[in-house]
DNA sequence: CAAACATATGAATAAATGTTCATTTGTTAA
DNA sequence: TTAACAAATGAACATTTATTCATATGTTTG
């Protein structure tokens, strides 16, 4: 048998345990990379509230900026972010571009973070 | 009736509608804050890798270092932004200093954001 | 007590991120 | 076509954040 050079907390087999069972359930690169991506773009107050507004209503950028005091570019560049995670769709009427929630996981998403807030 | 000095889109009515609801369902800043935080807690894929590892077994802090390949104070520092968040709890046992999940919710939130990515 | 080990922490640095401002794109109406 | 409006976008700036390095704290063993 080859010898360890990674020992630590003097503990052997559990080690080489964990290892492979660590190796087996652990998500690809990729994978982890996207499910941190996505959690971040919720990490963000100004985008929560975006999706809290899109929870009772199909709004324009400009309704969405108007309602939440802020800018319509900075409410725009909010929308594009949460556009390229799938959370938000959109739909042009005329000149105005209509967002409403694209899935809803996201409903599903913000509750489990709510519950585990008031759990303390 | 007073005058709308706040109009946008030629929309009167939806607007004063939106207006309400959104007031009435929008949480508190502080809880929108808490939120968001807890959600960028999970925005950063070191985080969810220590995550996916306590999925499985309880460890201590240098096996987490060797078994994510990270320096042993790279894996502190997330560790106890972990547990300001209560996503993670620790138990003294000699020297070592072993963490586990705190709770599973962890694991739900996890789940949805793994369910959504698949989704595409 | 001193030495060795496991973990935590503060300061520093590099990278990522949100907002603002100015401008552009796209649509409608005159 | 031109003017007016709605939304998107790029550059710039300030702030936040993850990692590293050096050091401190806390525990066990000799």
């Amino acid at each position: 048998m080859a010898e360890k050079e990674t020992e630590c907390c003097e503990s052997y087999e559990v080690h080489e345990n964990l290892l492979k069972i660590v190796n087996e359930t652990m998500p690809a690169e990729t994978e982890l990379y996207d499910l941190a991506e996505l959690f971040k773009v919720f990490g963000d107050s100004t985008r929560i509230r975006i999706l809290f507004v899109l929870f009772e209503a199909e709004v324009c950028v400009c309704d969405l900026a108007q309602v939440l005091n802020m800018t319509q570019s900075a409410i725009s560049h909010q929308l594009r972010i949460l556009k390229q995670n799938k959370l938000v769709k959109s739909r042009r009427e005329g000149k105005s571009i209509f967002y409403s929630l694209a899935d809803e996981h996201v409903r599903t998403i913000i509750a489990q973070g709510c519950d585990h807030i008031e759990e303390t």
